[in-house]
RNA sequence: GCGGGAGUAACUCAGUGGUAGAGUGCGACCUUGCCAAGGUCGAAGUCGCGGGUUCAAAUCCCGUCUCCCGCUCCA
């Protein structure tokens, strides 16, 4: 883990926040590289899940909601008071509303004393909206971007004249005031979130649990995450959170121990009752074949965005011993990211950089693929300290501007460049005119 | 939150009271016909931060922040 934070820094895809004040903790932020794989990882999921779809719409919810979302989804009651759990069943309470027997205090629901000590749970960040810092005045930062998409699934639902089942799909930022932020970026305080709220009839909730968790597992693989690093963790009914008919966590090893990327939750109608109830507006869909009317049961594929960059990495990460012509090891740090989410999906290198025709040719080359990916130039250095650069910022082609390129050679290979890849380090010669449709085909 | 370890250049680290160091990387120029190792020059450090002891602190003491590891926790 520790030459991943190095590399990560070294190269520019994640430092730590504010670092010249000496941190926060718990906050990250994205150099060059890591924003662009997160950009592409966000890109993907958008158009996997919503583009792709006639089922799924979008939207992008705002960070602060009216305090009341907060109260009605229960979050106010059981993140910001003093909770003791269960350790037996798993229920958790306010600490002053627990009995004592002896001084001791017991569960209320199985009857245990195995209680953890009371804690604060301060996850929600506090802050006050307008001029006056008063009690009227307070709201959070959203600890999750679901409640966003339910209070406002009346209004998608009439506006996009969807028909049950469909879904609302939103990428953004939530915020927790986690007591141990931990395992690099794994564990932040401030993380975004790529959700889907899939609204169904009552009956359809347990298969689409099913579709949409083997769906979700199409989508790491198509990005690259071998199904050898996931798992799927079944929650046991016991364990599940109170709002829930059934959850899979689906869990990737990371190289601190096997952790959730992303859960697939059966919500059933508890937040749309909730706030229905709460805010005294009818939140029930009309069903026209039956002619009945009812809350819609969901579920839920909520993934972190963060978590899922660093599991990118994590799983792109190699390191291999290669033998040069003189027989001397050394070390090939390299990121094995699949194209689609690769930062960079291009190197372009004049072999020399004292040749204008091959400085010319190669930024030609640069310019007819700007429009339509991410590709660097570099004519720094002898040609093979510029390809291994490239391997560890994980670009998987690398094209190369010869003598050939412009003829210098006699026509055999005018007008055709080096492309060199990755993971093979094998180089093919491919006409100038191809590059383009090369690539795209690759990364799309 | 508890226990352990660590913070010195972008990275990896040396430096145990007396002028801030190395390797790699980075930049410029030269060289270079395809897998990081040639030459010359150069830029770069609030020694995590704050306080204390001392003639003098990267070094000793106290506090604090941050990261890593193990517990704990993760509606």
């Amino acid at each position: 883990m520790e030459k991943i934070v190095s590399l990560c820094k070294r190269r520019g895809f994640i430092f730590q926040s504010s670092e010249i004040y000496g941190g926060l903790n718990g906050c990250w932020d994205y150099g060059p590289l890591g924003a662009e794989l997160k950009r592409n990882l966000k890109d993907f999921w958008w158009r996997r899940m919503v583009r792709e779809r006639d089922d799924v719409v979008g939207m992008d919810g705002s960070i602060l909601m009216n305090r009341q979302v907060w109260v009605a989804s229960g979050h106010e009651a059981t993140f910001t008071d003093p909770m003791v759990d269960c350790r037996n069943c798993r229920s958790r309470f306010r600490a002053d509303q627990l009995p004592e027997k002896n001084g001791r205090k017991q569960c209320v629901v199985c009857g245990s004393y195995d209680l953890t000590e009371p804690r604060a749970f301060n996850l929600m960040f506090k802050t006050y909206v307008g001029a006056t810092e008063d009690e009227s005045a307070v709201t959070y930062l959203r600890p999750e971007t679901a409640q966003a998409i339910f209070v406002q699934f009346k209004n998608i639902l009439e506006v996009s004249r969807k028909k049950l089942p469909f879904g609302i799909a939103q990428v953004g930022k939530a915020f927790r005031n986690e007591i141990n932020p931990r395992n690099f970026t794994f564990r932040s305080r401030e993380f975004e979130q790529m959700e889907l709220e899939y609204f169904c009839r009552p009956d359809q909730g347990f298969e689409l649990l099913e579709y949409w968790l083997k769906e979700r597992l199409r989508f790491y693989s198509d990005i690259g995450i071998s199904p050898d690093l996931l798992h799927v963790h079944k929650i046991p009914p016991e364990e599940c959170a109170h709002y829930s008919k059934g959850t899979y966590d689906i869990e990737f090893q990371f190289p601190f121990g096997l952790q959730e990327l992303e859960g697939v939750a059966y919500r059933t109608d508890y937040d749309l009752t909730q706030h229905q109830k709460a805010s005294g507006k009818p939140l029930e869909y009309f069903d026209e074949e039956t002619k009945q009317h009812f809350i819609p049961h969901v579920v839920e594929p909520s993934a972190g965005v963060d978590r899922t960059v660093l599991a990118l990495i994590c799983a792109a990460f190699a390191e291999e011993q290669v033998t040069d012509e003189k027989g001397k090891t050394e070390i090939r740090t390299v990121l094995r990211f699949h194209p689609r989410v690769a930062p960079i999906k291009c190197g372009i290198f004049p072999l020399l950089k004292n040749n204008k025709r091959l400085v010319r040719q190669a930024r030609e080359i640069v310019d007819l693929l700007r429009p339509q990916m991410m590709v660097f130039y570099d004519e720094s250095g002898a040609i093979g300290r510029r390809y291994r650069r490239q391997d560890e910022a994980g670009t998987p082609f690398g094209v190369t501007v010869d003598f050939d390129t412009i003829g210098e050679n006699g026509p055999l290979n005018e007008g055709t460049v080096t492309m060199r890849e990755r993971d093979s380090m094998k180089q093919e010669r491919i006409a100038v005119a191809e590059i383009k449709s090369f690539l795209l085909e690759k990364i799309s």
